[in-house]
DNA sequence: TTGTATGCGTTATCAA
DNA sequence: TTGATAACGCATACAA
């Protein structure tokens, strides 16, 4: 070596050096897991202080313990469409939060589509959470099974023995409909989520039913027509308050077809319904009632309380990292079942007629 | 070692081993960085085929590289807050296109308050960004800059030779400001957003402009008051559409001083008053114009469009990404200015009288 | 309470 | 085209 080498960063063994101690006595130092004289210390301290040592390299440091603190959560699609969604917001809160402890944060990736090896073949994570898995993310699935890494599931089906995290979707949505059907109502039409990666809009039939790849949207459609079995529903192309608008439209324009009441399958359609109806001059719920599903807090909707079925979104969240830190911690991951809450609001009542 | 150890992970020595080759050779087949033979390779990938080998353990690797990968984004509170802004959400999808060639994913972080250490001073990241720059934001700053990565700020002051992305806010709160103006309007009204981290909602005085800390709010603020200097303030307690109209049916309920124009700091701010006046029957623009700033497209606005002051969220986090790109490539960081461009809505219009 | 020794799994360099 | 070898910077088991 050259005395022009390159001012090298400060390693722990130069802080080390420079405070006339051990390696691992100023590992110690920094990582607190042993008992050091208030001295000793002192003089670590010092010497970091006076090589500008800021502290042990994390890569390093996750090489020797086997743990990089960081967990992936794999999204599909933009990251801007993920976060569109006020659920999965919530659900990414509740994760860091059950991670917490354990986790240095939360390394947001997509699952991309063509290539193979992709990031996640490659990423210094020590485990995986995947939401909404269908069609696309389950070859990520198998990218990240063949890792060894704990892997948990929120809201879809995984297959295999992998933990998932799962809502009472179908009962829940049926809650919502008797609900409606007590009221008196016998007319109803349904606003389904999107159906597969295509997000068509439009009438649901059979046999887009028969190819349709997400269970969120199936599970909760099944449990509507579990009370209502006869009622029509078309599919949005996402979970937008403009799309329930366009929908709301469709359904509600025509006096002689118009249901008295619209079951949607997010509370962003939901509102967006609520305001085709009243750009009709149609009331809610005097006219039409109209209840969601989801329990956010939608801004924009005013005073109105949107009838609906709370989900625990911030729960999933907290949920799928409390079982990664048990993974982690070598107990095996166990699949939660957790449940919706149905919320009356005011926009729903007894059919005018 | 006894024979009863721990079916310890296949490393790549194991592989190449197996294969017959060296280490290095083994290495390289995955990391393609060299030629090798094809008959080589195809022995190399059966060998970790046998012994289920996933590839490089990326821990190890990014010691090695001295890399790992992942940029981090430092936000400030809850991630739900922060994903509620819409320009937040383009602006990650801009980041995340700006360092895809570059990087495994961005590891989202929340600058906690309390704890010293903290997962900052830890995250084996290879750079930081950095949003909103304000108050605890900026103790943030200090840990990061103490472990000598690089660091972008995104609107927010970072002092020192930090590079900055920012927006020409003033002079374009001014330019909407003065489109009002043209039009006629002399009583005109602000909205602004939060002026501190307190949040409180009420009228703007010199007193709580000088104590205010939100760059943004006083840089817009500054921008409306160049051209209607004495026009009243209220501040919101966040940039959100019941906001909006909690202020907008302050500011427009009493006819006796209800302003003939509304200047909102945020286009979900202006949306709010849109409705609190549809709510108190007046009709945008004809009875009352209302401006935003952001340009983002609103989902629950309808068809009317927004006057507002277009900000490039995307193009903020894009560059964001390629000044992060630069310096890890070993370039400087520079600072970066980006404007706003102004677009004339359908919510404004000359005063009627 | 402190020090010694070792290996975590790679990849880069260089020589063959 | 392949192989031998040396770091990368740290944390832990164990001995003193």
């Amino acid at each position: 070596m050259s005395s022009h080498e390159t001012p090298r960063r400060a390693t722990i063994a130069d802080v080390a050096r420079e405070a006339g101690v051990a390696t691992s006595t100023a590992s110690v130092v920094f990582s607190g897991k042993a008992k050091v004289a208030a001295a000793t210390r002192e003089r670590v301290l010092a010497a970091a202080a006076a090589l500008g040592y800021a502290g042990p390299d994390p890569r390093a440091a996750s090489l020797r313990r086997g743990r990089s603190g960081i967990v992936a959560v794999v999204l599909e699609g933009h990251l801007r469409a993920a976060f569109l969604d006020p659920v999965t917001t919530a659900m990414m809160d509740g994760l860091t939060d059950g991670l917490a402890e354990l986790s240095a944060g939360i390394l947001l990736m997509r699952d991309e589509p063509g290539e193979d090896g992709s990031a996640l073949a490659s990423a210094p994570v020590d485990a995986f959470v995947l939401i909404g898995c269908s069609g696309r993310t389950r070859a990520s699935l198998e990218i990240v099974r063949g890792r060894g890494l704990p892997v948990v599931v929120i809201e879809g089906d995984a297959g295999g023995d992998i933990p998932r995290i799962t809502l009472d979707n179908a009962a829940a949505a049926a809650d919502v409909a008797r609900h409606v059907r007590d009221l008196g109502h016998r007319d109803v039409a349904l606003v389904t989520l999107a159906l597969d990666a295509e997000r068509e809009r439009g009438l649901v039939t059979q046999e887009r039913i028969a190819t349709a790849t997400v269970d969120v949207t199936i599970d909760r459609l099944a449990g509507m027509r579990e009370v209502f079995p006869d009622a029509s529903a078309i599919s949005a192309s996402g979970s937008l308050i403009d799309e329930g608008a366009i929908v709301g439209r469709m359904l509600l324009a025509d006096p002689a077809t118009r249901p008295t009441a619209v079951l949607a399958q997010s509370d962003l359609l939901a509102v967006g319904v609520i305001r085709a109806a009243e750009e009709l001059g149609l009331r809610v719920p005097e006219d039409v009632s109209v209840a969601g599903f989801d329990g956010i807090a939608v801004d924009g909707l005013g005073p109105q309380l949107l009838t609906t079925s709370v989900q625990p979104a911030v729960e999933k969240g907290r949920a799928a990292g409390e079982q990664v830190a048990r993974m982690l911690r070598g107990e095996s991951g166990i699949t939660q079942h957790l449940t919706c809450r149905f919320r009356q609001g005011t926009t729903t009542a007894p059919p005018a007629r």
